[in-house]
DNA sequence: TAGATTGTTAATCGATTAACAATC
DNA sequence: TAGATTGTTAATCGATTAACAATC
């Protein structure tokens, strides 16, 4: 009965180790957690745990079967199961995720775009709908709609938010730079770019002033010399 | 000398806190890291921890002075100071970053997008030119360009990663869905939407499943009822 | 068989949370 | 002063890594 949840952490490397897997060459039949592991620079006993929680395991000296894998894999993540979702504010970021092949792959499709602005209704983006902001509950209804994708500015996220929980979804994918206010029975999930650009660039001066100290040392030390 | 590092964790934190207080009315001088912890759903103590390694602290009894509280949160993340970065994949996705003014304001300038594609090379995209490839090397040394983001089709991402790498960026942001090979000097940041996709699909699917399994026990009890 | 590799149990590490003393 | 709040030290928790037994 143990309801062990799978961390976030191993679900976020489950399709990496999918998308090497994939990229082998056709011929390879077998894959170890060693090689993986080190081709994308993470622990075997990391790899074998989490390969453990998502797949039918592995046998000893032979490693997996590739194909077996990725299927195992596929599997785990529902790639197969088709969830629906609605992406609200057509902008750019909202072309961008309207327009990606990759999701239909891996169990997401998103069925419509809706916006405020009227100059956008009517409008085709990649074969999807955009629609008036009126057509959200009703769509989500009629198509079974569990999902909805933020892609508006932060200043319209909330208003968004609340029109889309109104409209009965049940997880949010966020990508406004918000936190949003949702009832506990609605999953929000928050992509941040700005948390990431915070990592990126403070990593980056780090390793720029390690430098400029490394080099003043070399400097001293010459002078010492 | 201890050069102790700042945590990811804390890093992916600190904008979420500066968006809070940036939100928040003008009139609210001080702010308690107990507010802030309980409207962002956070511990408190975190908050704390947080603050403690970003700014210059606050006073018992009354917080943080609120004003001040933003300037030390941007100086540590080095709002300030530009960084410039070039673009390669003028798509939609990259037409989304081009054109995002968020990233101005987090001391990130895209001095120019480039493109395989002849078609896009002349045009302006929110203002940014859009170049040929052969002109990334001399532009990043021009402009000291020292990130390169990466919204191209995974298929052609390592083969951008090694011309940005060739160009001399230190640091690249990848938004392929594909881990790039890098040598060890430069930073390699992946975006990873698949990742996300896969925590958000997961988590509503265990919400979804323990519905019915409720709904399933409902129905046993009304029935030995 | 010997050695590579799996899967698990134990140890370590780092981050979160709790307890508490300091202070305005 | 009393109470709210900070900042720090200690305890807990969860994830990673190391050690090792099982096995093909």
């Amino acid at each position: 009965m143990e309801k062990r949840a799978i961390s976030n952490r191993t679900l976020k490397r489950l399709p990496l180790y999918l998308g090497y897997l994939k990229g082998m060459p056709e011929g390879e039949v077998n894959v170890s957690a060693t090689s993986i592991a080190e081709r994308l620079g993470l622990n075997e006993v990391q790899v074998r745990k989490d390969l453990a929680l998502a797949s039918s395991g592995g046998r000893p000296k032979v490693g997996y079967v590739r194909r077996a894998l990725i299927e195992d894999l596929e599997k785990f993540l529902r790639y197969d199961a088709l969830d629906r979702a609605v992406l609200v504010g057509t902008g750019y970021l909202g072309h961008a995720l309207l327009c990606y092949q990759g999701f239909a792959r891996r169990g997401l499709e998103i069925v419509a775009g809706f916006d405020a602005d009227p100059a956008h209704h009517g409008r085709e983006i990649c074969g999807k709908p955009v629609l008036k902001m009126d057509q959200l509950a009703d769509t989500c209804e009629r198509m079974q709609v569990r999902i909805g994708i933020i892609t508006v500015p932060d200043y319209a996220a909330q208003q968004v938010c609340d029109q889309l929980v109104e409209a009965g979804v049940l997880a949010i994918w966020n990508f406004a730079p918000i936190r949003l206010n949702a009832p506990e029975r609605v999953l929000v999930q928050n992509e941040g770019i700005e948390s990431s650009l915070a990592v990126l660039s403070t990593r980056l001066a780090e390793r720029l002033e390690a430098e400029v100290v490394a080099k003043t040392d070399r400097a001293a030390e010459e002078g010492n010399a």
